[in-house]
Parts: C-alpha cells; structure tokens; sequence
RNA sequence: GGUCCCGUCGUCUAACGGUUAGGACACCAGGUUUUCAUCCUGGCAACAGGGGUUCGAUUCCCCUCGGGAUCACCA
C-alpha cells in the first residue's frame, strides 16, 4: 500500500471562500487520518485569471485554520520537496514530455484551427441542435506541432467509462463525454486538464478530492490516465455547499465569504473548522463538536453526503459560541487581541481578563466584545430613555427611581466589594427594607450602573467596578434624572 | 438540449427491510430571586409523488416531478 498522499490545488485567482476550504480540509483530514502527506500545490497556469497576492492569502487562509502541509509552494527553489517545484507554471518541462509521449503514440496532434473557427463549428452544432464535439471535426492531417498552436488530445477509444468516486460511489458516462481536449494552449502553457493528471501522478497523490463539477470531466481524464499509462488514484468528487437561499452553489454574488473575512469577524478556527467538517459529514454518532483531532480520527470520505448543504450561518454562529465558551480565559484573552472597544483595549491585561471572565459566555463571535464591555472601561451616559421604556420600571415617579437609588448607594457603602456573596445579600437586604420586586429594583440599578441593554448580573458587575466607581455612578444616575 | 449527479423536519443530518422515523441549529413555551447570554425542561416540525419487489418499505427497482453540475486555449 502506497503512502497516502493528497493535494489541494487552488488558483491563485483570488480570495479563499468557504466552499474550496471545505475540499482542502477533507484533503488534509484524509491525509493525517491515513498518516500520510497533504500537499499544497499552485495551479497558476491561467495567466489572464492570476491575481497578484492571492496566494499569499491561500496560504495564510490554511496556516489560519491550522491546516498544515507538509510541501508546498515555499519550497520552490530549495533543495527539499522531493516532489517539486509546487507552481505549476515552474513544471513546464514536465508536461511538454508527456505531451511528447503522447505525440509519440499518435494520440496528440496540433489543433490547425483558428479560436474562431472553432467558435463557428460550435454555433453550426448548436443550430443543429446537437452538442459540439470537436472531434467530429477532427483534421485528417494535422500539422506538425511546433507550440504555436493548441496541442489536443486525441480520445483513442469511445466507450462508456465507469469509475468508483469514494463519495459518489459507482458512476458511469458514455462516450458523449468524450472529446478531444486541449492539452497544451498555445501560450505554451498546459490546460487543467493535462497538468493536473500529470502533476497528481509525478507527485504521488493517491487520493483526488475535488468538488462536483469535475464529474462531468472524468471520463476525459480517465482516457488520458489509460492514454499515459497511469495508475488511477482514489477519486472523490462532493457536492457543493449551498447558498443559504435558493438551491444554488454557494457563490461570490450569494455573499460567500472568504475564510478571512470570517476571521476578522470574530469566528475562531476551530469552529469554521468542525463547522465545515459537520457540513455534509458526521460520524454516525450524535456528536456535533469535534476537535480537529477527532476529526482526523474519525474523518472517512465514505461518510461525505451527497447531496448538497446550505451554508447555515446560524449553526456557525452557534458552534463558535459553544467554541469560545470552552476556551481557556489566558487562551481566550489571547485570541481577543484587537476586537476590544476603544476604552477596553486601553485596560490592563489583569482589568481585561477579569472582563473577560464574565462576559465569555456571552461572546457568539469575539467581534462581540465591544458592545457587551465598554461600559466597564469608559463611565456611560446616563440615558434614562431605556428606563423610561422598560415595561416594570415606567409605572414609577422618576422621584422614586432617585430615592431607590439613594437607597441603594446607602445600603452599599457598607458592603464589601470584595465578595460577590456580600454584595448579594446586600442587595436582598435592599430589597427588603424598599419592598420593591426583584425585577424593579435590581434592573433599576443594573441600569444605573451600566447603561446597557444587557450586562452581566448585579453582584459580578458591581465587584468589577468597585466600590468607588459603583457608587459613583450611582450618584451620576441620580444627579441626572 | 446532450451527458451526469442528487432528493428525510425551515436548515445540517441519523437510519444500512421491521423504530412512537432519532439528534443538532433555528423557532416557541417554561425554569435558573433583574436584563442579555449560558444552562435545564418541554413543544412545533420530515421520509417529493406514483408504481412495483417483499409478510413488511424511508431503506431495493422503475417512472414522474423537483434540484444541481457540466458541455472553454477557466480551473
């Protein structure tokens, strides 16, 4: 048995989104779960198409989900990478000799039409109402190659393919699945197509997992294998992921995200990861969170669902919650560097620490953080609006509200900051002596001292803060009312 | 249009001929002496349709319908 070795291989064409960082996970979990290699390789043989940085943001995208590779682009020009180089455009030479094994066997030849009239030869089928096939147009006597013109492959045999796909299971196409196909352009350069099955033999890749829309092709690419002699590897083509409406492959206009943009939102690697993974995958259990170790142990390509899933951001959301939830806080402290607000990233890491602690689990995405701690940071306005509007609280004078808090700034001077027990039975002391219910009283003060719609229980915020300051603004409460 | 793939709650899914069709997200209701979140409890909700095969079909076969992919000197 061969060792397990498979590949990402994107275009540097632009920004990583979701749905190509879900075939380059199940890529790498297929390679650590067999103990194997996972290869990064560039496909930028599209000159027209290449965006300059895009692959530094693939890279950075994988290195940010934790997706190590054990060769890849960075190796090109070095001594290591016994698979080498990684850009497809540094293979060149590689191709041109199976293009010329191919020549050799009489199963290449120049392609001695223009773009145009090939164009034409396509518009004669469609008003004929028959699918084009270039090999219905096939020269009889072609002219020798000399790389100015298109090089294509010569299908040697129409039948009907069959082939296993590790998620799909037993499929088949006939022969109208098979055409001629350009091997080489005339730029020199090879097609997906060819490069792709010469890159995945010389590099040893035994398993190919790409998405969907490479099932059409395989019956061209299976010729090419028998063409060239090649062993097949494991192939695997999955389903897309969905837009979230409509039944569409998820897409730039459908407002996929790229895999930083989720970053910078706030989402923890961890969770884009077992989010991605549990998208069309589970383990047959009722397991919903799993670590990317589990994931490589359990991980099996045979368990891929077939058909497509939609992008639930509702279910990211939630996984990423139930992520940070169980982080560390030193773990969590690290990872919220640069979401705090203004006044919170201004705190010391001992006053943000113990923010944090009280506000993890109600952190969804780290991008959470200002709205749910800056009143611990800055003094708030006071904005009797939201008491005004609160159902218990409006029923009262607001000549009540002030000597409720007085109350309270008087019941609280004497209590100790230090415990948060004190202070709670402080406060069911208040709550005594002023007869007020639970929900006035506490939510009255609760307001007073944050200003915020939500914040953390009475005794926690109150410890937070201080004597000093919880009873300063208290006092600002009452002085502006 | 040709070729090919897919079809269980709104969503992600479990089930490999016999189950009250299970779980999770979302949603709704209640609980945890204030809010929000967490957590707990409960609720709502699905086998696309029609034929077969079988003692018995969500499960196997066929048809219909529905959805998707692909038909480039893009990958």
């Amino acid at each position: 048995m061969n060792k397990v070795r498979t590949r990402f291989a994107p275009s540097p064409t632009g920004y990583v989104h979701v749905g190509n960082v879900r075939t380059a996970l199940h890529s790498y979990l297929v390679a650590r779960h067999g103990k194997g290699d996972f290869v990064l390789r560039i496909e930028d043989t599209d000159q027209k198409r290449f965006v300059d940085g895009a692959e530094r943001v693939v890279l950075e995208t994988l290195q940010w989900l934790g997706l190590d590779w054990d060769e890849g682009p960075e190796l090109d020009g070095s001594e290591k990478g016994a698979y080498g180089p990684y850009h497809q455009t540094a293979r060149k030479e590689n191709y041109l000799k199976w293009a010329q094994v191919l020549i050799g066997k009489g199963l290449a030849y120049a392609d001695p039409y223009t773009p145009e009239q090939v164009e034409q030869f396509r518009a004669e089928a469609k008003a004929a109402k028959k699918a084009f096939l270039y090999r219905d147009y096939r020269p009889e006597n072609p002219p020798e190659w000399d790389g100015s013109r298109p090089l294509r492959f010569k299908v040697p045999e129409l039948k009907r393919y069959e082939w296993d796909d590790a998620v799909m299971g037993h499929l088949s196409a006939g022969p109208e699945a098979l055409d001629d196909f350009i091997l080489i352009k005339s730029d020199g350069l090879p097609t997906y197509n060819f490069a792709h099955v010469v890159d995945d033999h010389e590099m040893k890749i035994t398993h190919v997992i790409r998405g969907q829309e490479y099932i059409a092709s395989m019956p061209k690419y299976l010729s090419l294998y028998d063409a060239l002699e090649f062993e097949r590897p494991v192939f695997a083509c999955e389903a897309h992921i969905m837009a979230p409406d409509g039944n569409k492959k998820l897409g730039k206009r459908d407002g996929a995200k790229s895999v930083t943009e989720y970053r910078d939102a706030g989402y923890l690697p961890e969770a884009m990861l077992n989010f991605l993974a549990s998208l069309g995958w589970n383990d047959g259990t009722e397991q919903e969170i799993f670590s990317k170790e589990e994931l490589i142990e359990k991980f099996t390509l045979e368990r891929v669902q077939k058909s497509g899933a939609r992008f639930d951001e509702k279910r990211l959301v939630w996984m990423n919650g139930q992520w940070i939830k169980q982080l560390e806080l030193d773990d969590l402290y690290e990872r919220v560097h640069g979401f705090w607000g203004p006044a919170g990233q201004k705190a010391s890491a001992a006053g943000q620490k113990a923010v944090l602690a009280v506000v993890q689990d109600r952190l969804k995405t780290l991008a959470d953080l200002p709205s749910l701690t800056e009143y611990f940071f800055t003094e708030p306005k006071p904005n009797w609006q939201m008491v005004d509007s609160n159902k218990q609280l409006s029923k009262l004078p607001r000549t009540e509200h002030t000597k409720l808090l007085e109350q309270a700034t008087h019941a609280l001077e004497a209590a100790d900051f230090n415990s948060e027990e004190a202070l709670q039975s402080a406060l069911n002391e208040l709550l005594a002596e002023t007869g007020q219910k639970p929900p006035v009283l506490f939510g009255l003060v609760r307001f007073a001292l944050t200003w915020a719609q939500f914040s953390p229980g009475l005794p926690e915020t109150m410890h937070l803060l201080g004597r000093e300051r919880t009873l300063a603004r208290l006092q600002v409460a009452i002085d502006k009312a």
